[in-house]
DNA sequence: AATACTATTGATAATCATTATCATCATGAC
DNA sequence: GTCATGATGATAATGATTATCAATAGTATT
């Protein structure tokens, strides 16, 4: 995997590096998980001490442009980065109201809205859906 | 209008001042629109030429608090407010990749994806749906 | 209408996430 | 190894939003 997106980097004249190194291999010691920038610099840090925030930014949006990251924002003035899962390109999220949680959903299903839009003349390129609600184990606390 | 929302201000005891009907009148003239703060802050000021920027950041809030508003984060950075249309709940913005236009969209359609949600033990309060496009006069222009 | 109480305001400082700057360092091609 | 260029870390700068606080305005009471 890392190899992959090494050859991917150095496509578009980007080089491996050992900090690049270390914060690919946190995102995917953490596949499945949405983490923020200062999320990413802890985690990065156990491996390698000196590394700094701005190298963090630089290489989570470098990953993000050559698609091996994804980055959104869960509406909480923050962006959130996640390994692209190869295949399921689309995944929707569901995120708990309670604690925060974010769970991924599988599916599409979203073809007959978007073909909807098109009818009205626009080229859809892509969405994004997010469910809020409460989940199992938050509720099950209660 | 100005009245209902008078009244349902009132029972969450905040008061109708000169500057949140200015705010309010803005985002009347407005409907449809999808303002930021500093728009707000700008438009508010034609009639209320000392308006500062906290009391649009504190009443955007408020009116957001008490449904008057919808408040929303479009990917930029910036929170977006527009008026809440009675009864339509439910709408989807298409968002243009090119100009930057955000069109509304009525419609729900999404009850079964919610109910599959459902069926795995969470307890769905509210979605989010945007759409990536190009819109039809972007389109035209090339 | 005067008073008292409390909500609201504007100016500004503070905060927080992110981006820009820049001198230094590391990498890959030759 | 040398060179050209990309990458890094420290830190300053930015931009949106929030907190602070003294001054002001609304509302209810008298």
């Amino acid at each position: 995997m890392k190899q992959k997106i090494k050859e991917k980097l150095e496509d578009s004249n980007y080089r491996m590096t050992g900090q690049r190194a270390a914060i690919l291999e946190v995102m995917i010691d953490n596949q499945g998980e949405h983490l923020s920038a200062e999320e990413v610099l802890y985690k990065a840090r156990e491996k390698m001490p000196n590394i700094g925030i701005a190298t963090v930014y630089r290489t989570l949006d470098k990953l993000a442009s050559i698609e091996v990251l994804y980055k959104s924002m869960f509406d909480e003035g923050r962006y959130r980065y996640e390994l692209c899962d190869e295949g399921t390109h689309q995944h929707h999220h569901i995120i708990c109201l309670d604690c925060g949680n974010i769970t991924e959903m599988e599916d599409d299903l979203l073809n007959n809205l978007e073909q909807r839009i098109e009818s009205k003349g626009f080229k859809v390129i892509d969405h994004d859906l997010k469910f809020y609600a409460y989940c199992p184990a938050c509720r099950n606390r209660k």
